[in-house]
RNA sequence: UGCCGGGUCGUCUAAUGGCAGGACAACGCCCUUUGGAGGCGUCUGCAGAGGUUCGAAUCCUCUCCCGGCAG
């Protein structure tokens, strides 16, 4: 195992690519690696070819950057893993009425699993990418801690919270301490072509970011199954809704009826196929319930803990007082009422340091 | 066809003789490596025809619809 060899995932855009060059002028030995995810033929939707990650244009300009920095760059295919974990994943959480997070899932299984054995082939002790995030040893309780990135602004320390000990242990952050901007101002310095690239956005996978033209045309069968439910608002039918896989907790968009104020999804009744419609404060809970947790920073929570919370990606930390504990699922109450508490959602657990001590999938608001 | 109401953006609703306005919806842009939210902006209407008037959504006639009551 070479321990100054790193792997580091290039996805073609700004902040992987400085992530390398960063890399390569502290003196390590990088192997560019961009990860093929789905076929660029296959998703429809025409995708963009300047901006999402995995393009063909994308592995194009990573391998560029390799080439610029005088590293080997492969292009590895991933698309069967990532079909099996992370698109059957977000089709089946949507097709019974809860909202993915398939970023999480693609960090978690595919970039960090996937990508360590990699590694281990390779044999580079590490690997690297580009997200905004830190992570460090803490030989007090023996373990790898992750943390918001200097830029908290564009952390995404949120959307790694599936992250295993094993993994954290062989990851690099190259951009903890940078701010997007400074790292723009690398990519200028460095003159890497990626410098001007817009960041990306959408899923990947869903490129024309209409996630609902792919679950019809990669389901249409179960999705025919669930159309046609009752809408509800207060308590009466007012319509039918389009299928519940459509809908998600607090949205406001799309419901195509007028109600003399914003009405929002408050809950989707996946056993009874109902939609159920109100107003903004039937949205606002205190309590939830997770699964699936994953400790990161530490290795335990007691009853009464005070620890901050996020229930979705661009979220402040707010708040909370973990109420039950129990393997892996867990209770938490807010201080203050949260909006739009949303299953399959997931809720990251910080420190008042910023440092994630946990997280885990909602299942459930009360 | 003998009796009363009532028809204004897609929906709900203001303007009672003086520039048809608002809310919601829809659409667009911004924000955002998840969905949603949020911010900014845009569009669309006086049921039809005639008349009175300097001027009509508003007053008058007829026509067409929609509710009731009378059966």
């Amino acid at each position: 195992m070479n321990e100054n060899r790193v792997i580091v995932a290039m996805s073609g855009g700004v902040d992987s690519s400085v992530a390398a060059a960063l890399l390569v002028q502290q003196g390590y030995e990088i192997i560019g690696v961009t990860m093929k995810t789905w076929g660029f033929m296959e998703v429809g939707g025409a995708p963009k070819h300047e901006s999402g990650c995995c393009s063909l244009d994308a592995v194009f300009d990573a391998k560029s950057v390799a080439s610029k920095l005088n590293s080997p760059h492969y292009t590895f295919d991933f698309t069967e893993s990532f079909e099996n974990e992370v698109i059957n994943n977000f089709v089946d959480e949507y097709l019974h009425g809860r909202t993915p997070n398939p970023c999480v899932i693609c960090n978690r299984k595919i970039k960090w699993d996937e990508l360590i054995k990699k590694a281990d082939s390779l044999e580079a002790k590490y690997i690297a990418t580009g997200h905004y995030a830190n992570v460090v040893y803490d030989e007090k309780i023996n373990r790898y801690k992750l943390k918001t990135g200097k830029d908290t602004k564009k952390d995404q320390s949120y959307a790694l919270w599936g992250l295993t000990q094993n993994s954290l242990s062989r990851t690099i952050f190259p951009l903890a301490n940078y701010t997007k901007e400074e790292v723009r101002q690398l990519a200028t310095d460095f003159e890497l072509k990626t410098a001007k690239k817009p960041d990306s956005q959408e899923i990947c996978f869903v490129a024309d970011n209409n996630y609902e033209r792919f679950l019809r045309e990669k389901s249409p069968d179960l999705i025919e199954k669930i159309t046609g439910g009752d809408l509800i608002y207060k308590g009466k039918k007012v319509g039918s809704h389009k299928g519940i896989p459509f809908y998600t907790i607090g949205q406001r968009k799309g419901l195509g009826m007028a109600f003399g104020k914003p009405a929002y999804v408050t809950n989707i009744d996946y056993e009874g196929n109902k939609i159920f419609v109100g107003d903004k404060e039937e949205l606002l809970k205190y309590e939830l319930e997770a699964d699936d947790i994953n400790y990161v920073s530490t290795n335990s929570f007691f009853i009464g803990e005070k620890v901050f919370a996020k229930i979705r990606y661009m979220d402040i930390p707010a708040g909370a007082e973990i109420t039950a504990v129990d393997n892996n699922r867990l209770s938490l109450k807010f201080e203050n009422p949260k909006l739009s508490i949303t299953p399959g959602q997931s809720l990251v657990i910080y420190d008042k340091d910023g440092f994630v001590l946990a997280g885990g999938i909602i299942s459930k608001s009360k």
